[in-house]
DNA sequence: CATTGAATTTAGAACGTTCAAAATTTAACA
DNA sequence: TGTTAAATTTTGAACGTTCTAAATTCAATG
């Protein structure tokens, strides 16, 4: 029986059923209820159907902690994410969220929300929650130790978007360096020779990657590469907006503008229009992330599309693989970006 | 001694200490660690100490779901929501994420992308993994019989932002009507007589408490309701932008509109400026919400200001109420929302 | 109708913790 | 020093599952 009295109210609770009370009411073993919820084989038809039937009656719920317990090992995996108000991560954790579930494990979504401090808490209690592993875009600030530890602690990390450095840990991002280059050689194809590139901090290694891309492909067609045309500013719009007003201001000023995201690159074009220039015609300009404003937007911004969700959906492969096969390290995983061409750029 | 050697790999592998490797190093029994470890006064300073020596020296790692298992209650609380990647709602959830983990609740957060057959799964996966309370915006299309499914589950229910119209059921959001009538007695305050309504998908409740408090503001400072002026319009800023025009071309148009939310009065005023008019001057403006980008674009937005991360936290009170006494239902919060006037209605 | 092997089912221990009750040690006092 | 109470520690069962190994039932065969 599962129906017990309390004391305090007199009202009748429900105590939850477990496999036991299953197994009472279908008259067959703890054993063999086990064994129907994890769908083996080995049941008689007949018994199976007499077991579903119990549970449907006494609305039985699969205990997973217990069972998880027992068998040492979780369905659950870490999601870390440091900025979930960016709907680039959201994707990237619609792909991940994808990908584990058809593979029945459960995501568990988390926020550091860019401190460091929430992400050692929360990392903790995922280790105390037993997680099956972690999939990590790590807070700034973080020291390059944390694989390290991670290894020590025998939890499968697998980093997204962001690295830390160690040559040990495994990383999916985007390939940076080659979709800057793409959007640069593309200006350059359209016949521009004065090119800058605005954005991104200093500190991070994903604004090297970028940087690196513009000046190789300045570099491979004969163009100058005048490091005072490379303007840092935080990732926003507004801050793109100030950089390439302080740099139409110049004299000569470039015909062309890389950006190093979409919320810089809309700053720019909104700068570019407010000097009476027409964006594309006189300045192009193209950005990097492709969101949703990139199209709606007008003209059109040209940018170098990273599909998070597939970002997500190789961060989620990369991990499972890594329970399976622990000892694996040093996998890095780069996601080719692909150019969108708009309007932006002067091309159509 | 926690080191054994796989026979596969012949690699040294170091089982996770468990509680009983903390008591055989420290030389005492296993309650003793388990006082120590949930902070018991009963044990003396210097057993502490060597239990806490111990714990440091093997690296010990509580295991939460095995404490769980035998306390018969969990510190789960799953999050289960609609729209990520509405900014909106990613700050309700640093508010709930604040006030749980603040009372040692670990806040399990989930993604239905509006999806039913997603909510469906989840709401069973986090049931499995037994949580103690659940605080959900649920997705469009959710039958009204969920607040009594949990309660016939003895599962604890908050719902945010959008209820679902049992008496029973425990709802957190914000006063919509008020703040609605808030915003058009500013813009009758300023003088204006020709008021439209712009915005929010017809089926949606929050709509019709925000129209209505459209409408009875109206009523009250004497001014016609005219139905033909109160267009509905999916909450984006190209919607918004295309009922707008569609609304200036009419003669007479409005001098002032309302707007369901702050997309939607960006696309508004982006109208407005292509008719030729000025906004705030010639046509007012206002939101709901106050998103960032309300306070960056130019002529600034004026609008509702419903505080997301107070309402995320309302709501984890709420539950965490609900978890002590779970015979409480159809407790009903309205946060208050606030005016926050900019210059896109004509005031200063 | 035994016998055999396959098919199906089951008992008991185990996973890592906490609870209740009991046992032991320590301190205080006459 | 013995007695008592308080302080501290421990034992064994329990939480809801699954594993291993063994037990039982069934069907087919000679």
């Amino acid at each position: 029986m599962t129906t017990e009295t309390t004391e305090e109210t007199g009202a009748v609770t429900r105590r939850k059923a477990t496999i036991i009370d299953i197994a009472d009411h279908a008259g067959v073993s703890r054993s063999t209820v086990s064994l129907v919820l994890r769908g083996s084989p080995l049941v008689k038809a007949e018994t199976r159907q007499r077991v579903l039937a119990a549970i449907e009656e006494l609305g039985y719920v699969y205990h997973r902690a217990a069972a998880n317990l027992r068998q040492q090992h979780s369905q659950v995996v870490g999601l870390v994410i440091n900025e979930l108000t960016n709907p680039f991560f959201t994707e990237v954790t619609v792909g991940l969220e994808a990908a584990l579930s058809e593979r029945q494990y459960l995501p568990f979504l988390t926020h550091t929300d860019e401190s460091l401090e929430r992400q050692e808490r929360l990392l903790t209690a995922l280790r105390e929650y037993d997680v099956a592993g972690v999939v990590l875009c790590p807070v700034l600030g973080t020291g390059a130790e944390l694989p390290a530890q991670f290894r020590r602690w025998q939890v499968p990390l697998v980093l997204v978007m962001r690295h830390l450095g160690d040559p040990l840990e495994n990383y999916v991002g985007t390939d940076d360096y080659h979709g800057s280059r793409l959007a640069t050689e593309h200006l350059i194809g359209l016949g521009h020779q004065r090119l800058a590139y605005i954005g991104g901090v200093q500190a991070l290694g994903v604004r090297q990657e970028r940087v690196n891309g513009f000046r190789d492909a300045l570099a491979t067609h004969g163009l100058d590469y005048r490091p005072d045309w490379v303007l840092a500013c935080s990732p926003t719009r507004l801050a793109g907006r100030n950089a390439a007003q302080e740099l139409l201001g110049r004299s000569p000023a470039p015909t062309a503008i890389v950006c190093f995201n979409d919320a810089v690159a809309l700053g720019v074009m909104h700068a570019v229009a407010q000097s009476g220039r027409s964006v594309g015609r006189d300045c192009a300009v193209v950005g990097f992330d492709n969101i949703a404003d990139a199209a709606l937007v007008s003209p059109g911004l040209t940018t170098v599309s990273i599909e998070p969700q597939r970002i997500g959906r190789v961060a989620a492969q990369l991990l499972l693989e890594l329970i399976r096969h622990p000892e694996q390290t040093g996998r890095t995983v780069l996601v080719p970006p692909q150019l969108v061409i708009r309007q932006s750029c002067g091309a159509h």
